[in-house]
DNA sequence: CCATCTTTGTGCACGCGTTCACAAAGACAT
DNA sequence: ATGTCTTTGTGAACGCGTGCACAAAGATGG
């Protein structure tokens, strides 16, 4: 996901695999349920079916943080919880900005989950002086003009881009500048940043196009295969593309894609 | 990703690996960009740049579609426009409906990069009666009782949750009840859906999460190893958590795990 | 103290995805 | 027509992630 050059192959000092990582936020929401429910202990069986994975997956997972299970038993619920918080770093408090305060931007601005797991929303800051001073989520929104100033003073090692496309490179430039190392992008750019930045990104028309991919292929089975197959056996490419190459501006500074059937 | 059993091991008719049919949305954005500035022909180098990905698993992931490219001069950009777009089921119109229009309902209605790749926006759906009626992206907000009727109607088959984690498995059971078989969910939970269902979930907070871990990473190395080392060398469990298991409830309906350090 | 039963932790094998490296294919110049 | 040069398409090797299956560990009861 991320664009930085290879994943920190070097100084793998613990060596918990990506893909573990990458689960143990769902085991933490999971395991803070039960908690709440005051439920003491939970078998890796009933906590990979709250969490929605394979049990071996859970346990080999956990094997990675620690021998922190019961055998008999299972695994105690509020240390479990500690232990993985403090190993995804959720015991300290981590600054965030947000940059470009949208649609998307004010509602990343109002999720609760932020606040409730150690992040802590430092500033929004939005380039249209327009919404300067603007309260959102209790927050009022400052402009781009104070970016460096608001991440050093704060410490800020972590920040959301939600801004159209146009601006997202400049802005991540500028937060990579100032001292950011950790980048949310929710702009539908690939972001290039220097080595040692993490970069995430959350593409939310990239998932509905994955998930139309798959429908596609249900209505397709549905319909006994023959369209497929005809789609199978299309003339190979011949320099200029048969059909209508119609195209429409798309107004996210992004260009879509769609031609009639 | 998807919470569905095993991700169709069966009728594989075409069989483009998950991974490739992930990145082909990235390549489509690229390609689009190009095709803007009528730019002709891409070799795989430069489009793998334009994608941030390597360009031999760009070649390889186009040899699953088919041999579009011309060697010694690259890919025709309209032509895999086309390609890509119909191999992704974009050359349809999908109808949508989302459902809890919150800030982040909103923010998604307002997306312009869905209605700009097919994707039809067919109706907002809150739970809420006095937002009922209200104008959102041009489009007026309607009920929860008319969620059946509005899924039937309009042969909706994808299906956006954005409520609140409590209502999202009732959500999900009565837009699978009524006929939608891919389903986008925001809501911090594990939705379960019948056989058939694809379920894909973008968590803001995971994201941020996983981010965190790997600043947390930074930040040990920077310290010389020394407070990681430490770590390492915690004592076992002992059955009850050494450090105070304090928690304050969250205000998303799930639980936050944040321990002071 | 011993037997039984539950559940963890993990060795092992398998499959998917990634990357390398190169032969084949075509463009282009002469 | 022939040779050179560029770029694709892919065989093969490698590494990571997943899941099975089981031995070891501990709880529990007699």
């Amino acid at each position: 996901m991320a664009t930085g050059r290879t994943h920190r192959p070097a100084t793998r000092s613990r060596g918990i695999p990506e893909a573990t990582v990458a689960r143990l936020p769902l085991y933490l929401r999971a395991l803070t349920a039960l908690s709440e429910r005051s439920v003491p202990t939970v078998s890796s069986e009933e906590l990979a079916t709250a969490a929605g994975v394979n049990s071996a997956k859970l346990r080999k997972d956990f094997s990675y943080l620690g021998s922190y299970g019961t055998r008999g038993v299972g695994y105690d619920v509020e240390y479990l919880v500690y232990q993985i918080s403090r190993e995804l770093g959720l015991t300290q408090d981590w600054p965030v900005v947000i940059v470009g305060i949208g649609n998307l931007g004010a509602a990343l601005a109002n999720y609760g989950g932020f606040a409730s797991r150690g992040f802590r929303v430092a500033a929004l800051i939005d380039a249209d002086p327009a919404q300067t001073g603007k309260m959102v989520a209790g927050l009022p929104v400052r402009h781009t003009d104070e970016l460096e100033d608001i991440v050093e003073h704060n410490q800020v090692s972590i920040g959301v881009i939600a801004t159209p496309a146009g601006a997202a490179q400049e802005v991540c430039d500028r937060l990579v500048a100032a001292g950011v190392t950790s980048i949310l992008n929710f702009a539908p750019t690939v972001l290039s940043v220097p080595d040692g930045v993490d970069v995430r990104k959350v593409d939310l028309s990239i998932e509905l196009q994955i998930l139309a991919f798959h429908e596609q292929r249900k209505a397709g089975e549905d319909l006994g295969e023959a369209v497929a197959a005809a789609r199978d056996t299309l003339p190979k490419a011949v320099a200029e593309p048969v059909t209508e190459p119609a195209r429409r501006p798309g107004p996210d500074g992004d260009v879509p894609a769609v031609m009639p059937a």
